[in-house]
DNA sequence: CATCAACCTGGGAGCGCTCCCACACTACCT
DNA sequence: AGGTAGTGTGGGAGCGCTCCCAGGTTGATG
């Protein structure tokens, strides 16, 4: 919290008005070179562009940030309510696919965990503080305030996946339903016939669609749709062991499991492998993310791709385009939703 | 790269001099009781408190890094030259404790990719841009010109790791010496005699700390090194087949290996099984890193663990001493080296 | 040759803060 | 009474930029 006297580097610096006196200009006429403005004779922006680069001149962007009254800067917030989330590979892919995009921006990436409601608070200070000129938010909760405080304040934003079907956020999302969907026929494709599904916590839309996707899918084949397969677990290892061993208690004879995540998929395969049933041979079983536990899953796991890396191009591809349009209440607002792939292992 | 112009928020929000204003004070006063000042009479800090209740002012912290010619921000620099190397775990938990150190400042947190040489040079230009006010780097290589670079123009900056024996950058690093030594000792202890081990690329520090720690837990227990049980491989999966096959042919009757990275085991495992040695009966395994890998091997990879939470926050606590002992050339350079922990596994 | 729009250009004003100097005012000593 | 600290306080001067207006130049047009 402390005021401490901080000095930076970079005192001495040229500025603006010293690459004016050195091309021989007024600082308005630098300003606009700097900028790209086309108002500028050839002879006047050759002549500023070499006194840029004889003085090595770098405009000093707190500067510009307080007199143009913007931040050049977004903020990706990632609430951690639980521990390790973060660690999923989905966020590092997000966060890459973030960076590539945004590298060809001068905005920079500001990096916010969330963990407190202290926090929170916080940042909406921040936010009202000038610092950004957009939000990305990952991963956000049905019943996050932070989404429609943002709406609230005109803060553009943009989430990675829905709320609910009825998202009035620009967002970008994957896929579920569809990805689900793909991965369950893929298992009635092979012969089996007796389909069960490890849902993620039902209270989240994205556990919702996946699980919708799986229905569509036993449909689609004609069957009906037998409620003593679906067993709900919350996205945990330990949630996918539960809910194996009760599909095994209500149906013993199912050959096949979707589990909407990896690791409830790692889950069940160790409750499969306790129980003495083979994978693939007696039951086959499918994940969802793709990510490096079904790699290294014995055998392989069978699992749902997300193009996570380009969610985040995309994200900030839509945030820039809700911060150019700011104010125009008319713009409709970008929602995207990405396809799924899936990855074929040894586990189906 | 554009100068599109973007409105942001809070136009319309308190300044200093309304809250000067309404509290009757001048705006010298306003600013001493916001950043801290003891040198303000109890009545006028309450008065000016209380306009700033009222008001709900929040300082723009913009103006104050231009007039004080400081950042409030650090960025944290990860070069990622291969891709995928972000998705370690490693990286997040580190993000993970330099967020939460950071909470307790005003200080944000810049995240910034570095991929290519380009992308070096643009970040070279933030920092002479008056940007941040000191700098993380996560897993720097031994030629990265970065912290040269940093350290001329005396930018306090941070290694998470050190580039060699005689590192003069401040650095927060593990005991990989230690941890490995540790690894090997166990194995030894649990009666293996042909204790073999997979290194990391030799030209990484860190990969000859671990290779190390192997030979001093070796000649402990009053072995000859032997080097046709050390087989040097990448940090891949693949890199961990090959050598894991060189040392199966190497030494047929090898009963131990130590893997210098948990992804290297895991390559390590796969060999094994495809030859039919047994984990642990035939051969015990150990890696590095307790990655998700290694809970999810089968058996459960035996691995040691690096406390990478705690080296996040500690970057932050020496990066802001260095920052406050700034231009102090007497201050020595704070490095920090963190124990490393044992956590075992069905595997050995 | 006058007129006018279109185009460039310089530089004042100002973004919201910190820094620091000068000035009051008190208290305490000669 | 005169000095000498020490303590609070106000406000001018800037930080380095963008914004924008006025003014100058140019070239096409009547």
């Amino acid at each position: 919290m402390a005021g401490t006297r901080r000095r930076g580097v970079g005192r001495g610096r040229p500025t603006l008005e010293e690459v004016a006196a050195r091309a021989g200009v007024g600082r308005g006429t630098v300003s606009r070179v700097i900028n790209g403005s086309p108002r500028v004779s050839d002879r006047t922006r050759t002549a500023v562009e070499q006194a840029v680069a004889e003085l090595g001149y770098v405009p000093n962007r707190v500067a510009r940030a307080l007199a143009a009254n913007r931040a050049d800067a977004v903020a990706l917030v990632i609430p951690e309510p639980e521990t390790r989330l973060f660690a999923e590979p989905y966020f590092s892919d997000v966060i890459c696919g973030v960076g590539a995009e945004l590298a060809d921006t001068d905005l920079q990436l500001l990096l916010t965990l969330i963990r407190t409601p202290k926090e929170r608070q916080r940042f909406a200070e921040y936010l009202s503080a000038h610092r950004v000129d957009g939000v990305l938010l990952v991963s956000v909760h049905a019943d996050d305030p932070l989404p429609d405080l943002l709406e609230r304040i005109e803060m553009p934003a943009v989430l990675s996946g829905r709320r609910s079907a009825h998202e009035s956020v620009p967002y970008v999302d994957s896929d579920n339903a569809g990805g689900a969907q793909s991965a369950v026929e893929h298992l009635l494709g092979r012969g089996r016939t007796t389909v069960a599904t490890i849902t993620g916590p039902l209270d989240m839309y994205v556990a919702q669609c996946r699980l919708d996707g799986y229905r569509a899918a036993i449909r689609a084949a004609g069957q009906e749709v037998d409620p003593d397969l679906i067993a709900p677990a919350d996205f945990t290892e330990e949630g996918g062991r539960r809910a194996m061993r009760e599909l095994l208690r209500r149906r013993p004879h199912v050959d096949a499991v979707f589990a909407a995540s990896d690791v409830m998929a790692a889950g069940a395969r160790q409750v499969l492998r306790e129980e003495g049933r083979r994978v693939p041979d007696d039951v086959a079983l499918v994940g969802f993310d793709n990510s490096a536990v079904a790699r290294h899953m014995d055998p392989p796991l069978t699992s749902v791709r997300q193009n996570t890396e380009e969610m985040g191009r995309a994200m900030v591809r839509v945030l820039l385009e809700e911060i150019e349009t700011q104010g125009d209440r008319t713009s409709k607002r970008p929602q995207l939703v990405l396809p799924t792939e899936l990855v074929r292992r040894g586990s189906s």
